[in-house]
DNA sequence: TGACAAAAGTTGCTTAGGCAATTATATTTC
DNA sequence: GAAATATAATTGCCTAAGCAACTTTTGTCA
């Protein structure tokens, strides 16, 4: 078996400070990221949750509900809601599958397919903008160390 | 007038990729933090939203809601219902303030003391264990990179 | 084949956050 | 001092995610 890396010991129980915290830090960054993405999606009638599967349905040509529920690591009845605020403004629609009748086929349709095209555009600035002053050398370090913390937290996960 | 840092370039607008951004990968790890802190406090009756005022209560030794809100930067209607909910479970109390009429004092009780008591310890176990392998040099730089984003951030929207 | 397990989708209930409007106070300004 | 302005807290309406229960359909296997 390969063998795991114990725990760090940067923080402790009684000197715990939040504004020292990695994950303070990680989650005003992505406040800030967030309010930036939808500050500009919001002219294409979109919002930051809304995005995800619309790009997923391009990439892909066509989905199902729980496709794009474990593709974005959401909960299977949360998409079915986001999915209905997306058919009601009809960037989406849905077909029962005649194969598998459990399964619901989900599109694009051709308004779905001009709303998600402005959107990598905006998500491009946005996480340039956050990376202002980063060399290329400094970004892959710190995906490198996201991916580190990701692979923690699933071993984390799997001990469980 | 202090130099800003032009914008990066490492995502374009028909080259991005969801898997090589830090954004998608921040995402993930904040869930998986988040995750592992909601399983270990739900023992103590709190989700991972309401460990934060309790936290500021208890090193303010009581406070406002609007300052609550603005510490955690959160919307006031937000912290108002997140009180609520608070002082339903007995772990924070309000009262009117005398001294000047608009604000209410929310402080805590014995009950939201002895709950907010293992937070700390809770947080700093998850950090840790998410920061397994790193060294204290990698850890520093991670949170160098975080208050760059931050500041970066924090300059878009001053520019707005 | 016939029972049982697994998967897909949906819905109800809950927590949670954002925005806008409202009410009650304070403060500022003329 | 009165009017305009600002701040504090709350509420209503919206999007959004998690969990549990349920229905329908498919797959397994004894």
């Amino acid at each position: 078996m390969t063998r795991t890396a114990p725990p760090a010991d940067f923080y402790s129980a009684d000197g715990y400070c939040a504004e020292e915290s990695v994950g303070y830090l990680m989650k005003r960054v992505m406040l800030s990221i967030v309010y930036q993405a939808d500050k500009r999606l919001d002219e294409h009638g979109l919002t930051s949750a809304q995005w995800g599967p619309l790009l997923r349905l391009r990439s892909t040509g066509g989905s199902t509900v729980a496709e794009l529920a474990r593709w974005l690591q959401v909960d299977a009845g949360a998409m079915t809601r986001l999915l209905d605020r997306l058919e009601k403004k009809g960037l989406c629609k849905r077909v029962r599958s005649t194969e598998d009748r459990r399964v619901v086929q989900v599109e694009l349709t051709p308004d779905g397919e001009a709303a998600i095209k402005q959107v990598p555009a905006v998500l491009a600035e946005v996480m340039n903008a956050h990376l202002a002053g980063f060399s290329k050398t400094e970004w892959q370090a710190m995906k490198t160390y996201l991916q580190r913390m990701l692979k923690a937290g699933e071993t984390m996960r799997d001990a469980a």
